[in-house]
DNA sequence: GCCGTTTTCGGCCCGACTGTTTTCAGTCG
């Protein structure tokens, strides 16, 4: 059993256990556990078979714990989650995805009617029995209906880095290449599509132990079920000399491939997943490789990240697409957190990590004080970290680190910590982590406020969406971005999985506004740190090359950057 | 449940909003 499997059974008992209102703290306890093993490097299992080690040496893990672990490692559960299920059904867990529904909501709907599906919470809802508990109203058989309608939009997509970790599982299996919406870097992917000339692809592909629930199976495709999330995986299997045309159909777009098809019939051709043919004689033209497919079409090979029939098509027909910005571009990551707020890992330990990297510079940016729950800083604690990294620099690790803080922008559009200790700081991203229901232009006006200080360089996760869970929240973008670029202050392209904010066409309508970026990752781990390559692909799907992004300088070009700005 | 003791108990981040209440419970971050 792998780690995140462990670590999913421990939350979801925690969630079980906060249905059922047990101790709150045993509960933390549990999710703290969970936590921890997710990150832990080595796996659990083998900790727990080798006898010179003890699984309790890990923080979060003492004696109860880590019987529960060895439970766990023997039969694939443990004596409390047993006993959780017995007492709910796991459908119940789905139900607190919905926002505005909670453990105590559930725990009544369960006691009160049976219900633990959320077919049967929608219908109570439409009967109008909701307000049969009590502190329950109309209102709020209201809010869970539109809760449910939000959670069934997003019901069946997946967010990036899940289907890339199933494609680098899958890929090399199957001597397959990942197409379809993953290639483009789209920021949540539907179902995964792996092309593949290999003719023993599809018996590999469903021999596999975590796939389930065979949807197709045939002899040049297979679609399945792919893991304890469902994720749904297509495997196809190519003839070598249509693999460039069945690449390039099955990434897409929809709407770039109907451009390309319009534009192949101008000119006498036929395209589809098999390859480019004349219409006349239905001839061959290319189809061994998209390099080929485009070509024969009078195109510039196209980026998948720009394939949306945005401009691409004409832009490749002028040999006019931008050179975009690659990971390797990156010199150094400007957001991330430590343990002196709610990061998980050491100042030391994120600067080794970007070191090995190969980065020149970082900047930490724990949160500000009024991330009370993050143990945010205020601004003596503020000024005692920025004494601490001139410390750590003057110890000379191979590595620039620069002392930075990720200020709350507050209600009125104040900042949280008073001005001259941000401006004692290298780095300063100014985010807003409240009261993100204000009226468009209350919200307007709290960010052009948060602009106007001189100690701001950078607006983190600019439109506060949380992928699959929350919108963005309401302003007017355009006039934030515009003085955003007049001021200087760079807009940060947040490459956080989960936010992957701002996203391509706010990229590109800020790029055109005169607005530059800064590609962060907002790491609360040494791993997150390699989810830069999200990043970098959202930037690419907004056109940008190295030159648009701040964080691509060297760092004497950065320091003298960040004086400007000042 | 874990942790760190002032070492076997007591503390463990908390403030604000919403919808329902008439003093508060539940949710969220």
């Amino acid at each position: 059993m792998e780690n995140p499997e462990i670590a999913r059974m421990l939350a979801e008992t925690a969630d079980l256990m906060e249905i059922a209102g047990e101790d709150p703290f045993r509960i933390r306890s549990y999710r703290n556990a969970a936590a921890a093993i997710e990150n832990h490097p080595e796996r659990i299992v083998d900790i727990l078979r080798d006898p010179s080690r003890d699984v309790t040496a890990i923080p979060g893990i003492g004696k109860g714990l880590a019987a529960a672990l060895r439970e766990i490692a023997e039969r694939g559960s443990f004596a409390r989650r047993d006993e959780m299920l017995a007492k709910y059904p796991p459908t119940a867990l789905e139900l607190l995805r919905i926002p505005g529904v909670g453990p105590k909501t559930v725990r009544a709907l369960w006691e009160h009617f049976r219900v633990s599906t959320i077919e049967d919470l929608a219908r109570l809802c439409e009967e109008h029995r909701i307000r049969e508990l009590r502190g329950m109203g109309a209102r709020t058989e209201q809010k869970i209906l539109e809760g449910i309608a939000h959670y069934r939009q997003v019901a069946g997509r997946f967010l990036l880095n899940h289907a890339a970790a199933v494609a680098a599982e899958l890929a090399p299996l199957v001597n397959g290449t990942p197409a379809g919406s993953l290639r483009r870097g789209k920021e949540t992917v539907g179902d995964l599509d792996i092309l593949s000339t290999d003719p023993g692809a599809i018996g590999r592909f469903l021999a596999h132990p975590s796939v389930h629930e065979v949807l197709a199976h045939g002899e040049t495709k297979a679609s399945a079920r792919f893991g304890a999330e469902g994720l749904q995986v297509d495997v196809r299997v190519i003839p070598p000399e249509s693999f460039g045309a069945a690449l390039q159909y099955f990434t897409g777009s929809r709407q770039h491939n109907v451009a390309l098809r319009q534009r192949a019939l101008k000119m006498g051709f036929t395209l589809n997943e098999y390859g480019l043919f004349t219409v006349e004689g239905q001839r061959r033209v290319a189809g061994d490789t998209e390099e080929g497919v485009y070509e024969a079409l009078g195109l510039a090979w196209i980026p998948p990240e720009l394939r949306e029939n945005h401009g691409e098509i004409e832009a490749a027909e002028r040999r006019a697409l931008p050179a975009l910005i690659e990971e390797r571009d990156i010199r150094g990551d400007l957001h991330m957190h430590t343990r002196e707020s709610d990061g998980r890992a050491t100042l030391e330990e994120m600067a080794e990590a970007a070191r090995q990297r190969g980065y020149a510079y970082i900047a930490i940016t724990d949160h500000s004080k009024a991330l009370a729950m993050a143990n945010g800083l205020d601004e003596k604690r503020a000024v005692a970290f920025a004494a601490e990294v001139r410390r750590f620099n003057a110890s000379g690790r191979g590595i620039e680190v620069l002392s930075g803080l990720e200020c709350d922008i507050l209600r009125d559009g104040r900042l949280d910590l008073a001005e001259d200790a941000l401006l004692e700081l290298d780095f300063v991203v100014a985010s807003v982590h409240s009261y993100m229901n204000l009226e468009p232009a209350e919200m307007t006006a709290r960010l052009l406020r948060a602009l106007e200080s001189p100690a701001v360089k950078a607006l983190g996760h600019p439109t506060g969406r949380v992928l699959l869970h929350r919108d963005a929240y309401a302003y007017e973008f355009e006039t934030v971005a515009k003085e955003a670029a007049r001021r200087g202050v760079w807009l940060e392209i947040n490459a956080s999985p989960e936010r992957l904010d701002l996203h391509a066409a706010l990229i590109r309508r800020a790029r055109e506004l005169g607005c530059r970026f800064v590609i962060s990752t907002d790491a609360h781990h040494p791993k997150h740190l390699a989810n830069m390559r999200y990043g970098v692909q959202m930037a690419r799907r907004g056109w940008l090359t190295a030159s648009d992004v701040v964080n691509t300088m060297e760092p004497g070009a950065l320091r003298a950057a960040l004086r400007r700005q000042a």
